[in-house]
DNA sequence: GCCCAATGTCAACACTTGTTCACTTATGAA
DNA sequence: TTCATAAGTGAACAAGTGTTGACATTGGGC
């Protein structure tokens, strides 16, 4: 006996890992999400449908769709937060600093597409929960950025404040070119151009103006 | 008789001047969109309840939802429109020209709020229809500022490539200031003040930069 | 004043949606 | 091996959804 004493033919569904069939939902999200739809057009059911379990299973993994917004945001800055230790860990000589950042930027938000195509669609859009979550994150995020500036020969002296700002100008004009990259150019480098070469630009401008900043005002 | 002679007692409704209900639809999309909705996740139903009309009606005036899209990121960048012409407009000074610039801003954007709500919540999100024509939209703005750009004393000599990416650069810092008061601030001025302050020094730190832009590279 | 086009109404269609409840099944720790 | 519990099932519910077609009313231009 043993085994086959109470195996029954009609097995429903191979049965994921433990926690599989949460990252799957999630994974389901960002691609359901990547298809011109938003985080409140998303429906319970065809979310479920895309995963293979039926409807009733998504309340075993989050009791309310908003926990599982905030998943998702949570989710989504795992990969925000490894592009910022991808950035920190480039080996970029002086002078080519730059075009290194941005180059390393472009590919690795187009590694995370979806994720950050969320966090760009989302920042702004929909959800108030969701909002206020990528809120706090970007300033969590703010603050990173603003201690590593901060370490550059070129802010001494500065206030903390204006480190922020700067900061805050730093990452807008990345998130900027990362947006407009996902939302033109998706994976295509020929389109992809222009637009982290107008960025290098402007982050240069940006560095004249640090450069020039306090000791001039 | 005359008048009383056709007239029954239940009138359905009083109907709106000419193009009144047109007009009605749109506005009160930009409500419901201004409270914690996006696009696609707005019903035509509860639109059309919200303005009083049966929901077939809808199609009276729009044949589909994409062009409804459409309908309200042409009315909004009226309001956009309006705002540069604000910023050209006011006068001046030209010591306190970035802080005048930013006072302007945040006035135009505060007075326009729900259309400017929806700018920010779909430039990236949602449906791809209404993406792409703010997307257009915001093009032809940036070819404006750019001339404008152009004519100040500065920026003598400069390439139109350049200039673009200056107007870029200018338009992201000032959107992300807009963005950021009406999802943190609302009209309340005391929250707005730091961002504000915080915009009118990145826009400093920029002037400094496009001062030195060309000559020092 | 007449009349057609614009605008609005009503009923009905076939779906999709979120959430409940009581069950069944598998898994991992004891 | 036992067994509590995590994970998945299926039926059912009351609402809400977009879109159709045929009909009613109004107002502005002739």
């Amino acid at each position: 006996m043993g085994i086959t004493s109470g195996s029954k033919p009609k097995r429903r569904s191979s049965r994921r890992k433990r926690g599989a069939t949460r990252e799957a939902l999630i994974e389901a999200a960002f691609e359901l999400l990547g298809d011109n739809k938003s985080f409140d057009g998303l429906s319970l059911r065809e979310l479920t449908r895309s995963v293979g379990i039926v409807p009733t299973a998504f309340y075993r993994h989050f009791p309310r769709m908003e926990d599982f917004g905030l998943a998702l945001v949570e989710d989504a800055f795992g990969a925000f937060r490894q592009v910022i230790a991808d950035l920190k860990a480039a080996p970029v000589p002086d002078s080519k600093m730059i075009h290194g950042l941005t180059a390393t930027m472009l590919k690795s938000v187009q590694a995370h597409e979806l994720r950050f195509r969320f966090i760009a669609a989302e920042r702004y859009g929909g959800d108030a929960g969701v909002r206020s979550s990528i809120r706090k994150e970007l300033r969590l995020i703010e603050s990173e950025v603003a201690l590593e500036l901060g370490r550059m020969p070129m802010t001494n002296g500065w206030s903390s404040d204006d480190l922020r700002m700067l900061a805050m100008l730093f990452i807008n004009t990345m998130v900027a070119m990362a947006e407009d990259v996902l939302d033109q150019a998706g994976s295509d480098a020929k389109l992809a151009k222009p637009l982290i070469e107008t960025t290098e630009k402007q982050l240069r401008l940006i560095a004249l103006g640090a450069g020039a900043w306090k000791s001039a005002s």
